[in-house]
RNA sequence: GUGAUUGUAGCUCAGUUGGUUAGAGCGCCUGGUUGUGGCCCAGGAGGUCGGGGGUUCGAGUCCCCUCAUUCACCCCA
């Protein structure tokens, strides 16, 4: 094979699979104006300081993953690894510091110097949404709703909701102090990758996936108990609206985000078909987060689905397939002259929004038929020179196999009645 | 970045212990019908066997390197 397959963990997505992203974009562009939200779309590069900042210098996704250059006037720029902080960079020209609320949505690609997996390109796409100026739990629990409508409308049943709370800064001091403590003391059966994570990130041990971790994790003190009151009871406060709304969750303890900037809510939306162990089909939670040269957080609440992983499931889940675009009416000529008349009436009855797709090479009655058959049409166009004569054009139904002469002018109506 | 896996026609795949001109099905093209598709029949086009190097009289097949795929780890959506 030659040398025309997309960069690693890029792909090319063809118009039969175009439909399914295209109903993704649809939902999301019917759900989220529901709860007050409407789109905004900002570049997918941008200073690479808005992230370093954004997301934290020490995070997994900064210190290795970015797509980073250098423009033509030695500017340091950054593929989007994730959506927020452009968002956040995005609505500082707006006063959501002045706890002005702003909602949007976005929808589009994003980038990540990964290995690829199942469920985890380079290149990969995101739909996600942001509330952003305002600190309530009411508002995270429409949020989540949001979330949860958004999903179910796409058919994906059978997902686990996880929720969990990160609390505030000066939380996860006394918390974070809790946990080295016990962890320090079992440091001998766990794995290299924790030892090295007690001193620098304890929070990931909580969702560490090996064995012997784990095991050591589900006995860690209860570090939530060491919350201020106020963080307690915020997070109380999400999950009674949240069973007044109707909407299952499980709280765990070890939910913990890999991005730097959350505090109190955290959730994600788990979903075991189609996906391996990269099961996160959305995520998000509250969020304070500083860009260069700011004094104060932007602070907001939001969350992110992967596109691609929300497709995996739906087709794990045999969702049924989007309504596939109504097939065009196929015009062939024989002769020079059909094919000019052809032609124009082609341009006629697009503008009447009837698709058609006329045969421009002068090929046999039997070739052009079938190429009327490869691209699926019901209605086929005849018209030779005994038609141009007679003022009539043949319109043959492909599927009866019948076919009946018609002046071109009544070509419509005849279409519409069938 | 680490580990495993796979790479032969547009697609899905055969290809025996290394042995002549590399195969099948589907798809595509042409004909069997002066201007009527699908089914059938006949013929045809299409391949640097991922790439490079090596071993050998001889490599799709064995060895090394490299690129790419898929999956797992890490991490994340």
């Amino acid at each position: 094979m030659a040398n025309f397959a997309p960069p690693p963990g890029t792909a090319d997505i063809f118009p039969d699979e175009t439909v399914w992203w295209q109903r993704l974009e649809q939902t999301a562009a019917k759900v989220f104006p529901l709860y007050g939200y409407g789109e905004l779309r900002t570049p997918i590069f941008e200073y690479t300081e808005v992230f370093k900042r954004g997301i934290g210098d020490e995070t997994e996704v900064v210190q290795k993953e970015m797509y980073t250059f250098e423009d033509r006037g030695g500017r340091s720029l950054t593929l989007r690894p994730e959506g927020t902080a452009g968002v956040m960079r995005a609505l500082l020209n707006t006063d959501v510091m002045n706890g002005n609320e702003k909602r949007v949505y976005y929808i589009g690609p994003m980038f990540r110097g990964e290995r690829p997996a199942a469920g985890r390109r380079r290149q990969f796409h995101q739909i996600g949404l942001e509330n952003v100026g305002k600190i309530s739990p009411e508002t995270d629990a429409e949020v989540i709703t949001s979330m949860m409508h958004f999903i179910n409308e796409l058919g994906i049943t059978g997902g686990r909701l996880l929720l969990n709370t990160r609390g505030v800064k000066a939380d996860r001091e006394p918390a974070e102090k809790m946990l080295r403590e016990y962890f320090r003391s079992h440091i001998e059966a766990m794995c290299d990758d924790c030892r090295a994570r007690i001193e620098r990130n304890i929070w990931r041990i909580l969702d560490c996936k090996q064995e012997k971790c784990r095991e050591i994790v589900k006995q860690a003190p209860e570090y939530v108990n060491s919350y201020s009151q106020e963080s307690q009871e915020y997070f109380t406060r999400v999950c009674q609206l949240l069973d007044q709304a109707g909407i299952s969750y499980e709280i765990d303890p070890f939910l913990v985000r890999g991005l730097d900037y959350y505090v109190h809510t955290v959730f994600e939306v788990v979903h075991t078909a189609g996906l391996g162990t990269q099961s996160a089909i959305v995520a998000g939670g509250r969020y304070e987060l500083f860009l260069p040269e700011m004094k104060k957080p932007v602070i907001g609440v939001g969350f992110a689905a992967g596109m691609e992983r929300l497709l995996l499931v739906q087709q794990a889940l045999s969702v049924a397939a989007p309504p596939p675009p109504s097939p065009p009416l196929f015009l062939i000529s024989m002769g020079d002259e059909a094919r000019d008349a052809n032609i124009k009436l082609a341009a006629d009855l697009r503008r009447q929004n009837v698709p058609v797709v006329v045969e421009f090479e002068d090929k046999s009655m039997k070739a052009q038929l079938r190429a009327a058959n490869r691209v699926g049409s019901r209605y086929v166009v005849i018209r030779g020179g005994d038609e141009l004569n007679a003022g009539i054009v043949i319109c043959k139904d492909m599927e009866a196999g019948t076919q009946e002469q018609l002046k071109p002018e009544d070509l419509i109506s005849y279409l519409r009645k069938s």
